[in-house]
RNA sequence: GGGCCCGUAGCUCAGCCAGGACAGAGCGCCGGCCUCCUAAGCCGGUGGUCGGGGGUUCGAAUCCCCCCGGGCCCGCCA
């Protein structure tokens, strides 16, 4: 059973109609008010095959007034009717808005699986907040999930970290920086010097434009190497000294080398760092309010002989490309297929190479592995995968690579959840360089923005500053569209006015502020004994009546912030009833209302509006607070 | 060069997939409102050739084509 006001309403209609219930949904529309309380977009053929007569409607006990105005069937509804629906629907239960009808899946969330060698950053942010969302709603709705963070540390970026830390030797970490970040400058300033090494090589045999290109490279590595300098001189000063009697390249072939084949003392050297890095993400996340639940190791894949498994069905494909092992959609590329998979038609899709010359296996090899397991380890029917669109073509050829293997069912529920990515007003970001803006400063700066807010207002705690701070950042994320890309502004992000978490907060707790008032007064705040005798009244005014129409359109918008796995219906939602509240909330006394029948259903409708604030507040993952 | 995403008010963004009734918010700017339930609020004003051009349609911000601008990708990186 779904609480769902409007669709009763829907079904009424169709009903009383006799037209299909989905074509009703289809037309479905809220018109603007003088036109009517809702409105149903009818086709041409529908008006004269059907007939629709305005007659008819009165079958049903919902619509108080219809028009039939060109293709629009607008309605006015009794407000006394649909109110008492409304409001009987929230009252008493707890998750008003979800509805769990339909079949139960059992889903894998894979996201955040930022690489384990630098602090998460404002990217990785957008990625824990879209995929703590997506895992909550789906679980709101009644399917099974299960979330999982995939450690990426078999690649390169792991030896450059590792050979950083053993050139460091006994060099200790700065005592007062927190892990993941002391992992990400080693990694950054090994990698700038070795860059450095690398143009400046280059410069000596270049000529003519190349030169050019090459000094302008130089340059800007230079510019990065100060400031890397600038933090940890001595750090930086060891490396780089320790760097001029290595082969850099040969180096870092070899520590991936031997991790692969688990070489016990690159293992252990390998995995202390990773480790301290997982515990600063955890950490970090922690304070951003999401946990996962299963953390995968991808050398694991690689030691229990998953990953070679799969590289032997593979070669059985495989045909020379550039002198590597590769597999070449050519053969499965069909329309047909793309279609199946959810690959763009025009999408080109290059070669996969399998395997390195030394022997090391690939990423996307890798990744197939470990789709598999996921699948297999939670008895998965859908895996989606919280992933930048950036890595739109990795996820394609793995998708075929499975269905080329004969994991056909994995290859159609492997789904790629592709957001854009967050740019960096005026910079480029590049965790290589060291040049990123964190998800520990950015939280750090909310809450000292907020805190500062607090104490202009005359006080506010610690703990307060915290959960605005960070529900200002998320809720930051999460209002603009997976598919548009991020600007990262300070301002933006950590603006309290309108359009913000804090602003909801603040109407939040101006909804509680009304409850500890009522309760000061004596007035019993009995939800079902207000029910019962809801006063004709209440929705007589159009601000009112509004918030009526709100609280009941709910379901609605939250079903399709589940079905497009997006939060932004949601979030555009919460701000417009929190914009109509505290319009109604100027506009007239609800406590101190002195009609005493009158003022116990406004208490009630406030009840409705606090209980849609805190349930889209808790999906969008933010925590609603009291007192503000 | 090819592919994907984006281009809507000075700025940040909804609306586009499933075409319909004068294109919506916030910020900014100008002017008001605290003896009364939280002023992180409320009210009024200001502001748009929906990147440009064609096409489909009774009807296009929305669908199709071309062009322009921005981002991302096209690696024995992930």
């Amino acid at each position: 059973m779904c609480a769902n006001p409007l669709e009763d309403v829907r079904v009424c209609i169709a009903d009383s109609l006799g037209v299909p219930i989905d074509s009703v949904r289809m037309g479905f529309d809220i018109p603007r008010e003088e036109f009517g309380d809702i409105s149903i977009v009818l086709s041409k053929a529908m008006i004269e095959r059907d007939k629709v007569s305005l007659d008819r409607l009165r079958g049903c006990r919902f619509v108080s007034q219809a028009d039939l105005k060109g293709i629009y069937l607008n309605i006015f509804l009794d407000r006394e009717r649909f109110t008492q629906l409304v409001l009987s629907y929230v009252v008493g239960r707890e998750d008003y808005g979800v509805c769990r009808e339909g079949r139960q899946r059992n889903i894998v969330v894979e996201y955040v699986s930022a690489n384990p060698i630098h602090p998460l950053h404002i990217g990785a942010a957008r990625n824990a907040a879209l995929g703590s969302f997506i895992a909550r709603i789906l679980r709101a709705f009644g399917n099974n999930v299960q979330t999982r963070f995939y450690i990426n540390d078999a690649g390169r970026q792991t030896a450059i970290v590792a050979l950083g830390f053993k050139l460091l030797k006994e060099f200790e970490k700065p005592a007062n920086m927190k892990p993941d970040h002391w992992i990400g400058l080693v990694y950054a300033i090994t990698n700038t010097v070795a860059e450095i090494q690398r143009v400046k090589k280059e410069l000596e045999k270049a000529s003519g434009e190349e030169v050019k290109k090459l000094k302008s490279e130089l340059d800007e590595l230079m510019v990065d190497a100060a400031r890397l300098y600038s933090i940890a001189p001595d750090a930086f000063n060891v490396i780089s000294e320790a760097m001029k009697s290595i082969d850099f390249e040969e180096e870092v072939s070899r520590i991936m080398k031997e991790y692969e084949e688990g070489e016990p003392s690159t293992v252990s050297l390998v995995r202390s760092i990773i480790n301290m890095c997982i515990e600063g993400f955890k950490e970090t996340l922690k304070r951003f309010g999401v946990e996962i639940e299963v953390w995968d190791w991808e050398s694991d894949l690689i030691w229990s002989g998953e990953v070679e498994k799969i590289l032997r069905e593979l070669r059985k494909r495989a045909t020379m490309h550039k002198g590597a092992l590769a597999i070449d959609f050519k053969e499965i590329d069909r329309e047909d297929i793309r279609e199946r998979l959810r690959i763009e038609k025009g999408l080109e899709i290059p070669p996969l190479i399998i395997q390195r010359s030394d022997g090391t296996t690939l990423y996307t090899v890798r990744d197939i592995a470990y789709t598999l397991k996921k699948f297999r380890e939670f008895n998965a029917d859908t895996v989606i995968n919280v992933i930048a669109s950036e890595q739109k073509l990795p996820q394609s050829q793995l998708r075929l690579a499975l269905y080329m293997l004969g994991y056909t069912r994995e290859a159609e529920n492997l789904i790629h959840y592709s957001y854009e990515i967050v740019n960096v007003e005026g910079a480029k970001m590049s965790s290589r360089r060291g040049r990123i803006i964190t998800l520990d400063e950015i939280m750090n700066e909310a809450k000292r923005r907020v805190l500062m807010e607090l104490e202009k207002r005359g006080g506010g705690s610690e703990e307060i500053a915290e959960k605005v701070g960070i529900a200002a950042i998320k809720f930051y994320l999460l209002s603009v569209s997976p598919s548009r890309p991020v600007k990262f502004a300070w301002d933006s992000v950590l603006n309290f006015e309108r359009n913000s978490a804090p602003y909801l907060l603040y109407t939040y707790a101006r909804t509680e502020g009304i409850f500890r008032k009522a309760r000061e007064l004596g007035i019993e705040l009995d939800w079902a004994k207000m029910l019962q005798k809801i006063d004709k009244r209440l929705a007589e005014t159009a601000r009112r009546w509004r918030l009526v129409k709100l609280v009941a359109s709910f379901p609605d918008i939250m079903y399709k912030s589940y079905k497009e796995l997006d939060p932004s219906p949601l979030a555009i939602y919460t701000l417009k009833i929190a914009d109509e509240f505290n319009t109604w909330y100027d506009e007239e006394p609800i406590v101190l209302e002195k009609d005493e029948s009158l003022r116990d259903s406004k208490i009630l409708l406030v009840y409705a509006v606090n209980k849609v604030l805190r349930n889209s507040l808790q999906m969008l993952g933010i925590e609603p607070i009291e007192r503000m």
